[in-house]
DNA sequence: CAACATTACGTAATTTAATAACGTATTATT
DNA sequence: AATAATACGTTATTAAATTACGTAATGTTG
């Protein structure tokens, strides 16, 4: 059911496509807004080529036809922004930059979506299961990630920590055995004290898990990487998304752990939830 | 350029439709995805009304016509998840429960995006601007949020700082005085402890900015509002998407914030991103 | 409640759009 | 260089959508 955005499928498929239909292929990423309300004659004289060779074309991308396309075109730029400038910029207001910081944190999610590999999740998940005890580890902005996490994995009732002193993870990891999970999380994946410290673990025996940027050195030493490519920000406007990935997938991790734990674990999870329940003012209604 | 979702729009417009409208509303209503792959003649059909009756509904609902108008609906099914069951249960695997977790913090995304008020929005950033001091407050889950808008907005050369520890922010709110923001955050709204400091910092004079749920108890005492209202969780199995739209407004104030500082900010910024490099390996290529 | 006006909606006609069929030109293959 | 295969345009055909128009139904006013 899950369809991969067909701009990045065009963009894939550009340089194995001939002359007339990469002239069309790069009429519409020129600004596939338009494309979707164009009509096929319209987009074909855009394109420089007979109307033919752009149902041929809509054709090659498993659609029905012209229309058919456009839909699936058209829903794929609903999360996809990916070829619409949404940067940021000095003349931005409120209601320009909102959107755009939104639809970015969107779109990055929609292509980690779409490209996360679900084998590694789940040899993740068989980790964690197995794990005796999980350690989260990230600084900065990974530190809060990590935080989150410890939050999350404490509900399943095994020893879990997050730290975010680079002291206290090195003692950590050099305490470190089988049975342990270093859950390292680090966007560039190229902090030294970072790698140092699950190197110690992982020479100790432990297992190493790293939330990271793929070919990263972190990435390199892990025992198992869960990669995730979200594009660097240059611009100095912009917000890091990679670290809402990193939630998101961590909130899978969360389910695949709890379907893999089964439905007895349930009512410990509500016991969880319930304890709050005296802290708040409750609803009137 | 933000729709509304057509879905939606249809739903609420359905008590002011005339007879064959209503028809074919409730046809498209009925299974709104096979509506985008059908033509005018087949969707009339099914409506049991005559083709020019289908235009016409398309048009009162501001669109070109007939295909215009399945374009803007396929994007309507994109985003919204109303219609389709996207609830995590005990038979998902991996390959189903993993695009379910993402779908749906994609699709809380887009509905903030929505619907947030781009007014409160420049409030806060003006409080923000002119604050001498920020304090970022919350526990739990929202403590993480705290953490992460220290570390984004300590870049901003203002005394910044973040705490989930009740005993301090307790004692952080008894020091409170004009200038001084305390930026709360709490995904209920509720929690009785959160509102009791909040209302100690707002007697001493200081303004209180609430990241919370509408029609809470926080929202109603602060100073300004920042209403988030994501659908809440009955599901076992489904995470909480709130602390990401928290995080990803948090980013949207920070732009405000940088954009309001204006372009002589940016080699501050800049100094503070360059500061880390020696804490990394680099690049090979 | 009749006469008129307005709106609702279908039939038929027209226009527009999309696709299929076919043929020529270009490029690859031996 | 000859042949085959592919690429792509022109023309023809079909399908789809829209417009124009007329009748029926409903609403309004004297």
């Amino acid at each position: 059911m899950h369809y991969q955005n067909l701009i990045n499928i065009i963009t894939d498929a550009l340089p194995t496509l001939n002359k007339s239909e990469s002239k069309v292929a790069k009429a519409i990423l020129a600004d596939p807004e338009s494309a979707t309300r164009s009509s096929i004659a319209s987009l074909a004289k855009k394109a420089e080529v007979s109307e033919p060779s752009v149902n041929r074309f809509c054709k090659r991308f498993d659609t029905a036809g012209f229309p058919d396309f456009k839909i699936k075109l058209a829903k794929s730029l609903v999360a996809g922004v990916r070829f619409v400038n949404r940067n940021v910029d000095a003349n931005d207001t409120v209601e320009s930059y909102t959107p755009k910081i939104f639809d970015s944190t969107i779109n990055d999610l929609a292509l980690v979506r779409d490209s996360i590999s679900h084998d590694v999740i789940n040899d993740v998940v068989d980790q964690l299961i197995q794990a005796k005890r999980i350690y989260f580890f990230g600084l900065g902005t990974s530190g809060a990630v990590a935080r989150d996490a410890e939050n999350k994995f404490f509900r399943f009732n095994l020893p879990v920590s997050f730290h975010d002193d680079v002291l206290m993870m090195r003692m950590l990891a050099s305490t470190g055995a089988a049975g342990d999970v270093f859950f390292v999380i680090s966007h560039t994946g190229r902090t030294k004290e970072i790698i140092d410290i699950a190197k110690i673990a992982s020479n100790n025996g432990a297992m190493v898990v790293a939330l990271t940027t793929p070919a990263s050195p972190l990435a390199a030493m892990s025992s198992i990487a869960l990669e995730v490519d979200v594009p660097e920000n240059t611009d100095e406007y912009m917000a890091m998304t990679s670290r809402i990935v990193h939630l998101v997938i961590l909130d899978v991790l969360a389910t695949g752990f709890t379907l893999r734990r089964g439905p007895d674990f349930l009512p410990h999870l509500a016991k969880i939830k319930n304890s709050l329940k005296p802290t708040r003012y409750q609803k009137d209604s």
